[in-house]
DNA sequence: CTGAAATGGTTGCGTTTGCAACTATTTGAT
DNA sequence: ATCAAATAGTTGCAAACGCAACCATTTCAG
């Protein structure tokens, strides 16, 4: 039985506040830009989120297939496959079977998809130029420093807690699956 | 119709390059972080990410009503409805309707709730710590200006956006309502 | 050479999501 | 005092999600 104390007022322990907890500030400041650019471009080309990333990946690579789309948008792989199905139903996107493996096959963006790359691209970039303005040479290199090492962090650190729950993990097997889904 | 440039070799107009876009590397880090806390307590807890946004909060604050759940922690008014009243089901939160307004009730911690919240706290705190560990303090406050100052700019940017689209935003009535879910 | 394991990708399914519409109550204008 | 607009919160619904299971093909071990 859990003793419940109401608030310890134990100065020594920092008190938990949501908006300071980085992993929470983080997921609001993500939603926020991710608003933003989607206002920018979801009304004007008819293109989810998903599928934006989808076209941008391709807009990069020229021609990829679902897994490598998948690894390099951080996409599930249902994800993608629906997004693709969508996209290649519409003309923006070709599929050409890899004939050296036929399990897989490469996409590749039509005209009409490379148009639509071409048509956000800018909007994309314009966004991300207003949401750094007013802020100098150094602040902005701190930003991304601060990005780059944050991911990196975090990545080790998820695969830390992956590892020790594997481990000691056989604890509670009562407990659902626990969907990990957005924030 | 529109031409299509296959890649104009441009090196005037930087190309988008998603693992550089701002936007999205947020996205991305701000899924780790969140995949990995929640992962140090989903599992013992039984609580799902919008459930523990709604103890964290009334951790902090004791009494809200629902609305102020939502705004606080950034959540959907259907989404608040749905997990606190879960979590009352579960005995986790009390409902207590505010007889000087009768639409509205507050929210508050059970003893169970309480305990939850006391079990889960110090693991998120933790988690945080071991994010930044390997930052010096010039570098930490670094990290928490970045954010703080990004997003400030993401939220006026948005509105911006929003007031933008309001204006001159009769143009294509055909357009779907372009969900705006995640990344 | 054969069969098991691995890999790419799709689909069925139950859950979660957000929007729109709704009820109930309060506020504000005339 | 009355009625329209605003606000708190819930619910129906369709879309989207991720998991698990699956098919097809390739790789790898013995």
């Amino acid at each position: 039985m859990a003793t419940a104390r109401p608030a310890p007022a134990d100065p020594s322990t920092p008190r938990l506040e949501l908006d300071r907890f980085l992993p929470y500030r983080l997921n609001v400041l993500a939603a926020l830009t991710s608003d933003g650019v989607a206002r920018l471009y979801s009304r004007q080309f008819g293109v989810s989120i998903p599928e934006w990333r989808i076209v941008a990946t391709l807009g990069e690579h020229v021609k990829l297939t679902a897994h490598a789309i998948g690894a390099h948008s951080h996409m599930h792989k249902t994800k993608v496959s629906r997004a693709v199905g969508d996209l290649i139903s519409r003309g923006v996107v070709r599929r050409e079977i890899n004939k050296d493996d036929l399990r897989e096959a490469f996409l590749s963006l039509t005209a009409e998809g490379r148009a639509i790359y071409e048509g956000i691209a800018p909007l994309a970039l314009s966004y991300e130029v207003r949401l750094v303005e007013g802020l100098n040479d150094v602040e902005r290199a701190a930003v991304n420093d601060a990005v780059a090492t944050l991911t990196r962090r975090s990545r080790a650190l998820l695969d830390e807690i992956k590892r020790e729950q594997a481990k000691g993990g056989k604890q509670d097997p009562a407990a659902p699956p626990a969907r990990l889904r957005d924030s």
